[in-house]
DNA sequence: TGAATAGTGTCTTTCAGACAGTATTGG
DNA sequence: CCAATACTGTCTGAAAGACACTATTCA
């Protein structure tokens, strides 16, 4: 059952099996990685796009599409390594919040053949994200779970799944601290929910949440302003995503 | 960026592009999909696997594994009717809940090459579970987050992963659901929800909770026993899962 | 009648929602 | 002083935990 009858014919390449044995002579669909990059940008929450090429063969030239592409097989160790190499080389970033998407693959989403790709995405703080960005890379505002330019492949739809996902969990977890710069304070960091939620949250609640969780701790700064300075934090060292046991706003 | 140098060094197939263009001459990583089958059997929660068989070339020959395979380009319209079609092979089912769990790739997990397998994991009713079983396929009870066989490539891994998921999910969600015959009682629907979760579960919160969820219907008939009998229920048309705003035993 | 399981009611606890009130800065 | 924002306290309400209580069957 596990030995595949592939015939040849269909289009997409051709694999002829090395040496190892038998039985893989069948053709391939493509791999790729790609990366939903998020990250607060004038006070909304954006992503990170890059304008495809026009060269002989590239499907969808000039449109814009996440940051990804094939995996190679012999500078990539796994899928995770290969993402985390397609986001240095658009970004820099290299340690980043980086969680599975899901993997979208089909016949049909690539012009060139059976193609899947392995979605992932990731959450910078708003200081990396401009710091060393590839030259054709670009931040979009997100409009609803969308953005405004016309993506390459079937990105609208992994684009809209990331946005979902990430906007789920920030209702019961502590994603939106991998947003914030090292220190911050909770009037921020509520900032950053709500900007993620698009929905204010209760002030006292939230705070109440934030610290009772094993997540930040107070630095022996404040942040200066026009009125009562606040409180700085950061994020615990080894300071893995709090699950909370209720979301925000539960009752309608 | 997007179009890719690749060398031609290394293992596994090396892919041949067809007409459509350039850029596509680098080789290609194996392409799979395998399902985690779950079900309550004998009052314990259950796992598929099917055993390898011993051709040549074939990897971890009589281990048991994850059913699943290679997608194949030609009948597989995408990921999801691979997986479909998979589970059909082995069990007959034709519309379980079907979930996407994540996927694994790397250089080392195949030893026939860099490979990348997309996961599922499915939810049938005990009912389903022996009708149309594949010959080499059976089930196992669940040790912890594993099963007593070893596995072939990182299924172990897999499936600890699915385990995973399924704990955390039951937990606020109504995923055990699918797990139940046609009509059930809610005494039947807890205890899957305690199999489940290897824990007992408070009886008149359990009730409130699913009876205030639009999830479940009374039908017109009784489960007779030794007792009391038990109102039946059914599933809602068209009832898709559940999330509670709380998570089950949430204080400590 | 009693065993067994189905199902309800009641009290407590927890924690978010609402919102008022206090604290601390700059101007 | 006032404006502005940081932070705290207090009351309420919703839903879960604990557990006692009632209901309905068969033997």
């Amino acid at each position: 059952m596990a030995g595949r009858q592939g015939t040849d014919s269909g289009a997409g390449g051709k694999a002829r099996s090395g040496a190892k044995g038998a039985g893989l002579d069948f053709p391939r669909p493509l791999t790729t990685v790609d990366i939903v990059i998020f990250a607060i940008r004038s006070d909304a929450l954006q992503v990170l796009l890059v304008r495809r090429g026009q060269a002989a063969g590239e499907p969808f030239p000039e449109a814009f599409a996440l940051p990804g592409g094939f995996v190679d097989v012999d500078r990539d160790a796994d899928l995770e390594a290969c993402a985390r190499r397609k986001l240095a080389e658009k970004t820099g970033v290299v340690s980043p919040y980086l969680e599975q998407l899901g993997s979208w693959g089909s016949a049909t989403r690539d012009p060139r053949g059976w193609s899947a790709t392995h979605a992932y995405f990731a959450l910078i703080p708003a200081s990396a994200a401009e710091a060393a960005l590839a030259a054709d890379a670009q931040w979009f505002p997100l409009d609803g779970a969308g953005v405004t330019p016309k993506l390459a492949f079937d990105h609208a739809e992994i684009l809209q799944a990331a946005v979902r996902r990430l906007r789920n969990k920030v209702e019961y977890t502590s994603l939106p601290a991998y947003l914030m710069a090292e220190e911050f304070t909770l009037p921020e960091l509520q900032r950053t929910y709500e900007i993620v939620l698009d929905r204010p949250l209760e002030k006292s609640a939230f705070r109440t949440r934030m610290l009772s969780a094993d997540l930040i701790e107070p630095v022996a700064r404040m942040r200066k302003g026009p009125n009562r300075p606040a409180q700085l934090y950061r994020l615990k060292k080894a300071a893995a995503p709090v699950f909370f046991a209720r979301t925000f706003n539960a009752p309608e």
